[in-house]
DNA sequence: CTGTTAGCGCGTTCAT
DNA sequence: ATGAACGCGCTAACAG
């Protein structure tokens, strides 16, 4: 590593090299107007020479002083889920030429604003979030102003974006059922922190499917984590030490999913369980989950955004991508007294 | 959604506003030179009322163009491996104010320079890839013109620059001979493609160690995957279809872990596995791995950019990041014929 | 086909 | 403490 700091060249330095105008180089080079063969090489000869590299953020202040890239905000860069989600933005900016930039805000709803709004100062061509902070009305002004707003896994709060999220309730409703199908009425439900919209839904979800059998008195069997952070390793352990215990239990994300199996791996009786969010060897192992393809929530997202750029107009979209149960054998385990599972009837 | 697209208000529209001059918006603003308390507050609101944004943009360009954000480029986004280098590189980056943007070559050769070309065009300030062209002298030039470029997991070809890879052959190495003090003297490794520097070296520690121990006849229990793809399922199949199979097997990257361990998973006799890379559930389910931190690959890569924007000078550096086995059953099997496993003396 | 002028939004260098 | 002029690298709008 040599301190060899040759300067950067610019149009000027070619133009001056090829003798011809900065102008004209300009054309070459993007190919825009017409150029004569001759001075077509020359320029490009000259161009190499001095290694130059066009400046697409010159050209883009010229242009309106926006970037090419769009700003993916995420808590936590660790979960699994946000960085699949990233593969699929990034994977559809490909195609459009367009490069994603990743901050992250901790999953502290105080450094959401700060974030973004160094974001924009670096004028990224629009915005897609997993919101955190409780109020998204600070980017109003950004949004009349041309940026499109996408938010993803969960919606804003008091602003009109498009958004894209789980069909969440379904997918729980659609665990419950199942478990109920298979001779349950004591499902416990396990989950992080209770204030995130997506908890909620499935919440509701588990609720309302175990309401739709007439089991009423399942209260007892929540267990939605307080904080960010704890595991649901206890409160599987919390379940199952109640003097009537469930014999079934639904995880509501994938962090209380893993933690929550395992805490049921090699425990015996076998509780039922079923995970949401499909993860790896979960089909090797044998585990039920609520699945559904991030990837795609990371796609649909991006289309958002490009088609937001391509007609600003229109009414805010909503995307509800689909959840499926997927049944591997931990979720068809009977309950202990099931006639099924009695040695004789 | 309305179209009200209003213009994006500019220093000198707030200038206007407040009835000073841009420079003294600019001083304001950023805080910079001396403004009178009275004009500071008039200029503030007038920027609030107009949702004046400063365009980093501009001011960088003013500064010699260049962007605030470090490229990384990698080969498949969907690999957790590289996502977790990326989440160390996003946090370090994050404590200087520096965002991360993501590039992905889809694992072509062909493509690495084309990517790296769009992002340096882009005024990345620094670029860290994890190279997979079998040349990366393109970059020389951007080099002298003072852009850090830094390698992580692999070092580069042709170019001088700073790296960050793994101890590949000490932890293979140490893998083996675990394996042989248990009493395997019949070792299989299976593996991705055998021309990766990482496959390369991890090959290499597998038979030092080998033969170290003076086992000489193993080239029939080396499986390592002609194409990118390939999975290390079949390869372990191939090798317990051998007549006289391996009675342990080692994986040499994370993708053949997985792949493999879901072969030998449930199968009896149990043959004795280790795999690269930790993973989830590695522990719950007893897998012996060759562990590493990937966060910290990151980290150390983010952190010799930040050293080489600070100093440009000095010989390039190679960071040679230690991995260690992780012993949790899997890899202590003994073999069927050893002494402790046979039933009666 | 090519060159000139002007200006994108901001900061630097002088002045005042 | 504040302002005017100029320039960063590039391109649109006009010449010629």
């Amino acid at each position: 590593m040599t301190a060899e700091q040759q300067a950067r060249a610019t149009l000027a330095d070619v133009a001056r090299l090829a003798g011809v105008s900065a102008k004209t180089v300009s054309r070459a080079m993007s190919g825009d107007g017409s150029v004569s063969e001759v001075t077509r090489e020359r320029v490009m000869t000259a161009a190499k020479r001095l290694r130059f590299r066009p400046n697409t953020l010159a050209r883009n202040l010229r242009h309106g002083g926006v970037t090419n890239s769009v700003a993916f905000v995420i808590g936590d860069i660790t979960n699994p889920f946000y960085f699949n989600v990233a593969a699929g933005i990034e994977r559809e900016l490909a195609t459009k030429g367009m490069t994603m930039l990743l901050a992250t805000t901790d999953d502290a709803p105080g450094s959401e604003a700060v974030v973004v709004d160094a974001l924009l100062a670096q004028r990224v061509r629009a915005l897609i979030i997993v919101p955190i902070a409780k109020d998204q009305s600070y980017l109003e002004g950004e949004r009349q102003l041309g940026t499109p707003v996408v938010c993803v896994d969960r919606p804003a709060h008091h602003l009109v974006a498009d958004s894209v999220v789980l069909q969440n309730r379904l997918g729980i409703e659609e665990a419950v059922r199942s478990l109920i199908a298979v001779g349950h009425r004591k499902i416990g439900f396990v989950c992080s922190p209770a204030e995130l919209y997506t908890h909620q839904e499935r919440l509701l979800g588990y609720r309302s499917a175990l309401l739709e059998a007439g089991i009423t008195d399942s209260r007892r069997y929540e267990r939605l984590e307080p904080v960010l952070g704890a595991t649901a390793e206890e409160s599987v352990r919390e379940l199952l030490a109640l003097d009537d215990p469930p014999t079934a239990i639904i995880a509501g994300n994938n962090r209380a999913s893993t933690a929550a199996w395992r805490e049921l791996f090699n425990r015996s009786p076998r509780v039922a369980f079923i995970g949401f969010d499909d993860f790896e060897f979960a089909d090797t192992l044998g585990i039920s989950v609520v699945a559904y393809d991030p990837i795609e929530l990371g796609r649909e997202a991006a289309r958002l955004v490009l088609a937001r750029l391509d007609d600003p107009s229109g009414p805010p979209r909503q995307i509800e991508l689909p959840t499926h149960l997927i049944r591997r054998g931990s979720g068809e385990v009977p309950p202990p007294d099931a006639p099924d599972s009695t040695i004789a009837p």
